[in-house]
DNA sequence: CGCGACTCCTTTGATATCAAAATAATTGAC
DNA sequence: GTCAATTATTTTGATATCAAAGGAGTCGCG
């Protein structure tokens, strides 16, 4: 759909950009879902298992950071994933941050589905060319780095609490 | 996060821009989403608000189609927004077809909404200059295009039906 | 050692999402 | 006039999503 927006030629193009980067991400997604869904696994799911198995074992609060989902979300499709044996949730010392691992019926599904899913995507981004897919992604890589906001500060030592409320807003 | 997937140089590529297309979605969806969200809006809502303002009544399937929504969601969409007297469900001849309809309140409500949600894009896309944000428009336009699938035929003049059984698939 | 502050994850409540099935309405052949 | 085929929307069931609140666990000050 064009906009139909009457604002400045800056807001009318960035309103334009806008439509057409959602409509193409979601174009794509639903091009590219089906070999996922075929597993009957949604992108949520997949998304945690495809990132267990780059980067190994990673507690909620981690997946939630690098997949961006909520914890509350995350404990929900953790618990199917668990239910259905494609992962398990381990004991650590911290026994706050529980990590998540795949099963090894988790790591062989993933291994399988991902040539698939990756053929997938080619196909679906061959309407463009290799220097044009260079090009959309470094605008949308510039664009959404702009974007991630500040990032969060390593874990520090813990502030000297004060006696008259938090210290923090 | 970079792909960590050991395919061709094609598949990498794809992969890459995949990805980021989806993250900059995320992130200017997030970043756009305040205006919106503090009206005590979703974006389904404000979606389905905003078709009905630019292009008027809708019928479900109609607006299923510009906002690339299942009929079921779209029930319940419209459902929520007609109980918060946003919307209205108008009777027509066709008594399948019940176009939906803005209030007057809710006319008001995108009214007033829209300039600021317009302004929250335009900066939210300002780390691109101009030239870039149309190129960018340019590629999520033409890859949106080539995965939408051809179009839907006009309607056309029922099939005699033939006896044994369905005609299609 | 006790306890408050803080971290991490789970639970809760509401809403959104889809596919599939069900229901309601229309249309046209016989 | 009847009825099968078709169209459009609703309902159902399962899952995903978030914000906020709650529970479990850790840490360091006094």
């Amino acid at each position: 759909m064009d906009t139909h927006y009457a604002g400045t030629p800056a807001q009318v193009r960035a309103l334009g950009a806008f439509i057409k980067l959602l409509r193409a991400a979601d174009r794509v997604t639903r091009a590219t879902g089906g070999v996922i869904a075929a597993a009957g696994l949604t992108d949520s799911r997949f998304g945690v298992l495809e990132a267990l198995y780059h980067l190994g074992p990673l507690t909620p609060g981690e997946l939630g950071r690098k997949i961006l989902k909520s914890a509350g979300n995350l404990t929900l499709v953790i618990d199917n994933l668990e239910r259905d044996g494609l992962v398990g949730r381990r004991h650590a010392t911290d026994r706050r941050r529980r990590p998540v691992a795949l099963t090894p019926r988790g790591r062989e599904l993933v291994r399988r589905l991902l040539p698939d899913h990756v053929r997938g995507i080619t196909e679906a981004f061959r309407p463009l060319t290799a220097a044009e897919q260079d090009t959309l992604a470094a605008l949308c890589r510039k664009l959404g780095r702009a974007l991630e906001g500040p990032p969060e500060p390593p874990p520090s030592p813990r502030l000297r609490r004060v006696p008259s409320g938090r210290t923090t807003a």
